[in-house]
DNA sequence: TCTAAATATAGTGATATGTTGATATGTCCT
DNA sequence: AGGACATATCAACATATCACTATATTTAGA
């Protein structure tokens, strides 16, 4: 499959928009974003995985810890990912529980 | 689900990819749609049945056939689906197959 | 009303996806 | 080395999705 046909697939699950949500404008650890979302361990850790996977996240260990982070300058294609974004926060503003994340973090 | 999330689902396969393309500047019928992507019948109804029920295409009898076109100004996000379609165009580049339609048109 | 053409829908099988619980891996500290 | 904590991965299950075949619906015309 494409790139961009797996972004958008991605894309597509409340879950996965809201961790891209929260990782807007910092870095945060498993624990950290599972607290926020109020998830399981491995639910949130295997999404990550998936969002890694698909370069969209990067992630990096500091002690017991691992942080994922936004890849900012997505080389191939930075429009793209400009407009995938922008969709992003529409379907955030559509998602209820993106609101509590927010009072969350 | 919320309509954005579904329009992303919707965006995240190329069938529709290609069928939502070639329905860029023109209206279709179904056998035409079906002519130009080379795909069985109930394929391609069944998928612009989905598109049509999420707000994305409309269709219009005209006696044997059914046309199919884009609704241009969607009322509720029209910023967002100009994104949209920028990652569709996007994703159209990535798929070999959108050439051929652009042949077959 | 009967037939043929265009389109829609139902049923089925194969594959993919999301979540959960259990277990494994990795890291720090003593 | 061993224990505690953070994270990753695996297996199992439920659900969703896609494409195919067959059948139903709608319409125009004889």
């Amino acid at each position: 499959m494409t790139s961009i046909l797996k972004w958008l697939k991605l894309l597509s699950d409340p879950t996965r928009i809201r961790i891209l949500r929260i990782l807007r404008h910092e870095k945060l650890t498993v624990a950290e974003i599972q607290s926020i979302l109020g998830m399981g361990q491995s639910r949130i850790s295997s999404q990550l995985s998936k969002l890694k996977s698909s370069g969209l996240l990067a992630d990096e260990r500091s002690g017991k810890h691992v942080y994922y982070q936004l890849i900012a300058s997505n080389s191939s294609s930075p429009d793209v990912m400009e407009s995938l974004f922008s969709v992003l926060e529409s379907a955030a503003n559509e998602i209820a529980e993106c609101k509590l994340d927010d009072k969350a973090l």
